[in-house]
DNA sequence: TTAAATACGATAAAAATAGTCGTATTTATT
DNA sequence: AATAAATACGACTATTTTTATCGTATTTAA
C-alpha cells in the first residue's frame, strides 16, 4: 500500500548511479543492469523515458550511453513520479471522473485533502535530496 | 501508484457513514453497501476486521451491525492505514529484508527518508479529519 | 423455529505490474 | 563499407496483487 513502481525505483538506483560519476561521463543501460542485478530491457525503458522527460541526455551509437541533465536540484519528487508515472493522488477520484459512485460517494473532499498534503509534500522533495 | 487501497476506501465511507448517524445507532453492511453501490461481502470483510481492531463495535443477529466505538480523534491516519494493510512504506525494503539487492542497492538510504517523511505526514493527520 | 445479521476461510476473477522478445535505428571503430 | 555495441520502442507474456465471490458457520431478535 502506497508503494512506488518498480520503474521508479529503477529510475533513482540509475540516477544515484549516474550522480556519483564524473560529470559528463556516459553510463549505459548494461552497466547498471549489472551493476544492480535489475532486467537490463526494463531499466532500458525507464532510462529511454527520463531522456524524453530531459531528465537525462541519452547518446546513441556504441560507446554511448546516458548522462544527467538537468539540474536534479530543480525537479520535485512529485514532478519526478508524475512524469514517470502520471497523476499522483491517494486516489483515482482526484483525477478521473468516470467513477460510479458519483454522486453518492462520501469521502471525496477528504480524499482531496489528504491528496493535497502529499502533492505538497513530495513538492517540497528535490530529487536531489534522493539521489544524492 | 501511491493509491491507497479499495479496503481502505470502503472503510472510510462506511466510517463516514456511521459517524453521520445518532450516536449508538446501528448500521449493517448490507445498508452501506446499498446506499454507495459497493459490494457487500468485501465490504462486510472490512467491517469485520475494523471490528477486531477495535475501531468499530459489531453486534450479532437481526438487527445487529455495527457502530463506532473509538475516539477517531485519537487515531492516527497512519495507524488506521496499518490497521488495514499493514506497514506503512513507499518500497517493501524498509521492512522486508529479503531484497536480493542486499549491499548492491544505493537508495536504501534516501528510500526510508522519504518513508519518514509519509510516516510523519500521516500520524499528524486523525482519523476523524478524513471521517468529518 | 426462523430469519437476518455477523464471521471467515477458500477460491475465482480482474487488473495492474513486471519482464521479455523482436526489430529498427544510430554511430564509433575497424 | 562492414561490424558491433549501444539506444528506441511496440507488442506480447508472465507474474503478482487486488478485488470480488462462494459457501458455510455462528449469533440472536422476533
Amino acid at each position: 500500500m502506497l508503494k512506488l513502481t518498480r520503474k521508479v525505483e529503477y529510475a533513482l538506483i540509475a540516477l544515484r548511479h549516474m550522480q556519483a560519476m564524473k560529470p559528463g561521463k556516459l553510463t549505459s543501460a548494461k552497466e547498471i543492469a549489472e551493476a544492480y542485478g535489475l532486467p537490463q530491457q526494463l531499466l532500458a525503458k525507464t532510462l529511454q523515458q527520463m531522456a524524453r522527460d530531459r531528465i537525462i541526455e541519452a547518446v546513441q551509437g556504441p560507446s554511448g550511453g546516458y548522462r544527467i541533465l538537468s539540474n536534479l536540484d530543480k525537479i520535485s519528487l512529485k514532478d519526478f513520479f508524475e512524469k514517470l508515472e502520471g497523476p499522483l493522488g491517494i486516489m483515482d477520484c482526484y483525477f478521473d471522473s468516470d467513477c460510479v459512485q458519483i454522486g453518492a460517494c462520501n469521502i471525496r473532499v477528504p480524499i482531496q485533502r489528504i491528496n493535497e498534503n502529499m502533492r505538497n509534500m513530495f513538492s517540497k522533495m528535490s530529487l536531489r535530496e534522493v539521489t544524492q
